[in-house]
DNA sequence: GCCATAGTCTCATATTATGAGAGTTATTGA
DNA sequence: TCAATAACTCTCATAATATGAGACTATGGC
């Protein structure tokens, strides 16, 4: 459950004890929050000694917290680093204020997004719509083919990025409706970042998505940022105005952020 | 700058390899949140292709995210794994309802606190006078002995987990003044108990809190619920209401907190 | 398309992680 | 308060693997 990175040929393991240990970390999912330690030992396959010690290692540096004997969660420290991603993004600097100022005029919900490697990440959520659940809670991953947040950062990445991930995911493609051949592929994407906002409703029918690039630098993007209302309640000239101002939203952003880095 | 466990007498290190991987993320900081390959390479003391080796297990997880050649910030695995502590975690569930239920008779900001060994941290934040900025937001990480969120939870520990607190840490404790020998330790902390609230402003002197005590069962603390104000605006009876009303919250909630793993 | 820099690979060796089982410490319930 | 019963830790010989040096390869900026 572990993140891919771009390179994602699997290669022989270096450190695998601490690839093991690191593993640990996956058991604790949404669906299982708690583990004992006999579960994670039977799991593991490893002896007890050794799994008392992935646990003490594990538990010593805060990523892990015993609830009681024999059970464990995730622990402090998961919560203290997110604190420090928060403090240190410069995008959740400049965004929230932007977000802010135009939360009447969007009357839904807004999402800043983050690119990451082979996902995307909503970091920041502004709401004035609460009937809106938009599942894009702060943290929760997104395929980087799905929901327009995503596509509008595809549609961004440099062309031989592209190319690399259209040969290794071409089914994904193909089954998010991209393209099923890479001249395709890139042309679907060329008319995204041609028009500057990607519309969609691919992960939510009830709702409707407009998203438009965040860049860190020209060229660079960085994430970006989506508007997002009911689907039944938009009309196509509600969808072109929502458009023009999550571009120039954005376009904002990216301006502050590069005179933050200048 | 690990978060310290219970046991906090330093044990010899046992999967010493994991160790040294684990303490890579120590080194990324509020104060530098960017290394490059050669400052760890430096820092650690080991060799290119080792280090190299460990921040390629760090990346693969996500904890580590490479923002361009040589250079490193903390990954997005774990903004996904504080949603996961999020989703898990049942004092948030039932917590909030009850904060936003009673935002406009606290007139101030509402935080929601959790024990975690040796430290508390806020997990939660309700807020109502924009004039008041806490320093309490979430994942930050207080001293058990500082702050009235911190003291009403130790004041509601076991017995004989105060009194291995107070043979390790004696000296923090005379310096919060919480005593300098263990009969006085323990009845400060037991007339703190007693009382059912505590009130400070040893944190941030301008502001005052009044903080309750949250059970996850029968004499089992887990939390604190604490309300803050601007001290310069309460008077005495003020804080005999407010005090009266966080301890009723912190009983409701942890009512419903046992229901809920009932 | 070149060049500098970043990153990877190989392999012999030193280091360390591992498991079995004995030993120790906590917690629970009477 | 005190057994009884887990939960956890330690020891040590051995198997496994992490490490560094340096050659090699890839990448991206111009």
């Amino acid at each position: 459950m572990a993140a891919d990175n771009l390179s994602d040929f699997s290669r022989p393991e270096a450190v695998s004890t601490s690839n093991r240990v690191l593993g640990v970390i996956d058991l604790f999912t949404e669906e299982e929050p708690i583990w004992t330690t006999d579960r994670i030992i039977e799991r593991l396959q490893a002896s007890r000694a050794t799994v008392y010690r992935y646990l003490q290692a594990l538990t010593a540096a805060g990523f892990l917290s015993q609830l009681a004997r024999g059970a464990y969660a995730l622990g402090p420290r998961i919560i203290e680093l997110d604190r420090q991603i928060r403090i240190a993004d410069p995008l959740l600097r400049v965004a929230p204020a932007v977000m802010a100022a135009q939360r009447d005029k969007v009357a839904g919900t807004q999402l800043l997004c983050r690119y990451y490697g082979l996902r995307v990440f909503s970091i920041f959520e502004d709401r004035s719509d609460p009937r809106i659940e938009t599942s894009f809670d702060r943290g929760r991953p997104f395929s980087l083919f799905r929901s327009s947040a995503s596509r509008i950062i595809l549609a961004n990445l440099p062309a031989p990025h592209l190319r690399r991930l259209f040969l290794n995911h071409a089914g994904e493609i193909a089954a998010a409706g991209l393209g099923t051949t890479w001249p395709v592929f890139r042309d679907t994407l060329k008319a995204i970042r041609k028009r500057g906002v990607a519309v969609a409703s691919d992960i939510d029918t009830a709702l409707i998505g407009m998203a438009a690039p965040i860049f860190a630098a020209p060229e660079i993007i960085t994430g970006s940022l989506v508007f997002v209302r009911l689907r039944a309640e938009v009309t196509e000239r509600d969808i072109d105005s929502l458009s023009g101002l999550v571009i120039d939203s954005a376009k904002l952003i990216s301006g502050r952020l590069e005179e933050a880095s200048a």
